[in-house]
RNA sequence: GUGGGUGUGGCCUAGCGGUUAGGGCGUCAGGUUGUGGCCCUGAAGAUCGGGGGUUCGAAUCCCCUCACCCACCCCA
């Protein structure tokens, strides 16, 4: 057993995996491509103060889960916890205020969270996330969801369940946490322990319990519709008219609540129906006040982000993806010091053909190359000895079909393996 | 952070107080002189997650610890 592990709740991804991790990041980048969004990369530590003005003080992210350290010089940093944020620092940096508007952006990239590992849940996590900044039309909320419903849908994960609600302004939704507070006081000693901590913490919270013991208080308790204000109420209803005519199905979900204090107004999940665990596998939501608390003019914006690990679990679970072995070409198979040699030369000159060469260590049996060749499923073995060098070819052995043996002039193989 | 489960060579796993800790896959090498896939043979590779303890004796029992998994919390 090696004497060390990678960081608790960090994985490597191996070489089996990455051509799904590839396709996952490639069908995100063109997709957001399709809807002129545009690649952002922020660096992967902040001035912690980013997070700690923008989160919430009272956020699971803030109270526990935000890796923070100081540099050198004194700065406290932290390890970006979520992509938001840092965008909306950088909008402001870059004076991307000034850029016709909404500004549209993607990011990639890992995130941290110094967080209890699970199943899809890790303290290393690469999202894939896009962001519109500068318009508060509702248009920019259904183009968000559309975005993201178009790459699930690229993707092959079909099906999942997109979940939406409006939890209003911050005036409306303080209407709406007083009237909560009101109501679950005097309920307070028949509420679960997490839920009486939730009072306390992030009342809004209770309304997703799932503990049985809160049921009949969550089901009588006010309802956030009730407390939208006008605007609020035309915006969330333009958002579902939009989303009716782009296709793409929806159900209205009242007691959504996202964990990040920033958003506003349209708040949404997507989750695979047979849903459990750490289920959700993207979601989004409005974030009008954002760039106040950064310090920043009134400034709306809006954006999702999906966990590419949650993406990878669900395409494995549903046996999507490509293929994970990669095709090998050729394998050389050099015999004696002459042959070592013209073997190089011949891999270097297939390989400037776009032919993939695996290379045999010299210095070992014919019969072992060749079960190497095998092994790798290679379509052909060209074989190079002392003799082959000095008349200039190779044995060029078919090693998929039953195709015969032949000897090819050395400056013939590449046009030779590329016409099969 | 809370509760529960698991931990034997790279991977899967048998063994559950006294075995040289066994097997399968994989790796490497052979099966005569330069030809693979199947088959056969052999080799390397395990202080049985780590540390204490009980015992004449521990992979097997107890305690602690670490990691992973599952659920909760929370979230992507």
């Amino acid at each position: 057993m090696a004497h060390h592990q990678a960081p608790r709740g960090m994985n490597d991804t191996l070489p089996q995996d990455a051509a799904l991790w590839r396709h996952i990041r490639d069908t995100a980048e063109r997709v957001a491509r399709l809807f002129d969004y545009r690649q952002i990369t922020t660096p992967i530590v902040e001035d912690a103060r980013v997070f700690l003005r923008t989160v919430g003080d009272e956020s699971d992210i803030v109270q526990k889960e935000m890796y923070v350290f100081e540099d050198r010089g004194g700065d406290r940093l932290a390890l970006r916890p979520e992509g938001t944020a840092a965008i909306c620092r950088a909008y402001l940096e870059h004076g991307m205020g000034s850029w016709p508007q909404p500004v549209r952006l993607f990011y990639i990239g890992p995130y941290f969270r110094y967080d209890r590992p699970q199943a899809g849940r890790y303290r290393q996590l690469w999202q894939f996330g896009a962001e519109a900044i500068g318009s508060d039309s509702p248009a920019t909320d259904a183009e968000l969801i559309e975005l993201q419903h178009a790459l699930y849908e690229a993707l092959g994960l079909t099906g999942l369940v997109l979940r939406v609600n409006s939890i209003g302004t911050a005036e409306s939704r303080a209407r709406y946490v007083q009237a909560l507070r009101e109501y679950f006081r005097p309920l307070l000693p028949s509420l679960s322990k997490d839920s009486q901590r939730r009072f306390e913490t992030n009342i809004l919270r209770i309304l997703d319990s799932k503990e049985e013991q809160d049921r009949e208080a969550v089901a009588d308790a006010p309802k956030i519709p009730d407390f939208l204000d006008e605007a609020d109420t035309a915006h969330f209803g333009q958002v579902q008219q939009h989303l009716r005519d782009a296709g793409i199905a929806y159900q209205v979900d009242p007691y959504i609540v996202r964990g990040l204090d920033y958003y506003s107004r349209t708040v949404w999940e997507f989750e695979p129906a047979e849903a459990g665990g750490q289920s959700t596998v993207g979601a989004g939501g409005r974030y009008d006040g954002l760039m106040e608390l950064l310090g920043g003019p009134p400034t709306p914006g809006v954006g999702f982000a999906t966990g590419i690990e949650r993406i990878a679990l669900n395409l494995k679970a549903r046996g999507l993806g490509p293929e994970a072995s990669q095709p090998v070409d050729v394998v050389t198979v050099p015999l004696g010091e002459a042959g070592a040699s013209a073997c190089i030369r011949v891999a270097r000159d297939l390989r400037a053909a776009g032919i993939t060469v695996r290379a045999s260590i010299p210095g070992r049996s014919m019969k072992a190359a060749l079960r190497g060749a095998s092994a790798v499923d290679a379509a052909y073995a060209v074989i190079i000895g002392d003799r082959e060098a000095a008349e200039g070819v190779a044995q060029v052995k078919p090693l998929r079909g039953d195709g015969e043996q032949r000897t090819v002039a050395l400056e013939e193989l590449a046009a030779a393996i590329q016409a099969g």
